[in-house]
DNA sequence: CATCTGTCTATACACTTGTATATTATTATC
DNA sequence: GATAATAATATACAAGTGTATAGACAGATG
């Protein structure tokens, strides 16, 4: 059931740079295919028709140039290459969104910067995007977990910036945690959705973003000040 | 009152022209099976580990006690299978939250009536909702505008809401269709993590939600009081 | 009655899938 | 060079898939 968060899997390094390691002797063949190959292989093949978890085993053993039964040499199943799919995914999207936080200090607006930030990262590198965006509803439990767990990182990320926004303004926010939970899932809902449209229309999603994200934000700034609302 | 499609208790017509039994001479044989079975069947298979796209044919065809070729009498696809269920759920779901409509303006407050009505509705029916909730992510683009269709169908009902909601408080709502739009897709992707949890923790979904619509309404109203607002 | 017509079934084909088993190839150490 | 260990392959199998073709059934029409 664990999620294995790197590569860790029972300890069985088959990554080619494993033998730097300086005491630990690998004995046998030298490995001519890794771990990321297949990861990278099974990349190619999904996209706005492909779900991950419609690849077969043999289709990314054949994009690899492997036979099938060497697949079983890195992973157990297809799942276990789906959640380090999730794992690339969701680390190249912290990063991402990361800097954009990180140049938005320096300036301009912190939504605007990181919506925009955001779509650009989604027209550039597709791929990774649409399998954290819309594969965290299908599949297996242990996918949904680690789709759900780059949510949770995204949403904590999001809640120290609303707090720390909202005290530079002057101001408060009612709970900071469900605030972040909306604008997270609201974001990734649009994005999944802007995925299937043309790059043409991608500003104009961005635009409704960064409304409703200015919504959330006002919304739960003048709650934290007005107290309750009514019905 | 019930949701579920009636799952006609025997072949009645099955002809999709509904040319009932006026002049029309059905010549033949006796349909013994309808389109209505078939997705009857089909909703009997997906689950929270079933995806209406991962079905097959033959697998939809056991289900229904027909021979396998049978189904081409029906569905030329399963992808016209399953924009039939998709049509099912957004009409069984649209009902549904008409009704918590009709029952919030005689009293309660309009947001809580309609999102407890939502998630009852969800462990009620969840076959259903399943399919409105998480499957428009994938599939065929068929599939994909078949579910984008019924969500505008809320979007559009939403929107009138608002406004309407919003006059009766004597103030105004900045961008109502967008408004509309975070609310509408927020509620659907909370819902669809939502059935991956035990019954129990429904109610505090629920409550996440209506805090979010309401950081959502609030917010756009105080934007269409105050202007537009601090980056 | 026979005939026609649409519904359903049976059989079959070519294909893909996951995986079990056995074999070969390549390397590091002795 | 011999040996041991490991990576990769080849072959095979049972199961499942979509669908083409042809025939069997049942009921209205002539």
């Amino acid at each position: 059931m664990s999620i294995s968060p790197t590569t860790g899997l029972s300890g069985s390094m088959k990554a080619p740079s494993a033998s730097s390691a300086s005491t630990v002797t690998a004995l046998g063949r030298r490995a001519v295919i890794s771990r990321e190959d297949l990861v990278a292989a099974a990349l190619k093949l999904v996209g706005p028709h492909r779900s991950v978890s419609s690849l077969s085993l043999r289709e990314v053993a054949r994009e690899a140039g492997i036979a099938p039964n060497s697949f079983y040499r890195h992973f157990r199943d297809m799942d276990e290459l789906a959640i380090a799919l999730i794992d690339q995914a969701g680390r190249s999207l912290r990063t991402i969104i990361g800097e954009a936080r990180h140049r938005a200090t320096e300036g301009r607006s912190v939504v605007r910067s990181s919506v925009e930030t955001f779509m650009e990262q989604l027209s550039a590198d597709e791929k990774l995007l649409h399998i954290l965006l819309r594969e965290g509803n299908v599949g297996s439990d242990a996918f949904k977990l680690a789709v759900e767990r780059e949510l949770s990182f995204f949403e904590d990320e999001l809640r120290v910036d609303l707090v720390r926004l909202a005290q530079a303004h002057d101001t408060a926010v009612h709970e900071p945690a469900l605030a972040a939970k909306a604008i997270t899932r609201l974001i990734f809902a649009m994005g999944a959705t802007a995925m299937d449209l043309p790059r043409e229309r991608h500003a104009e999603i961005a635009e409704q973003m960064i409304v409703m994200v200015r919504m959330i934000i006002v919304g739960t700034q003048t709650i934290a000040v007005h107290g309750t609302v009514p019905d």
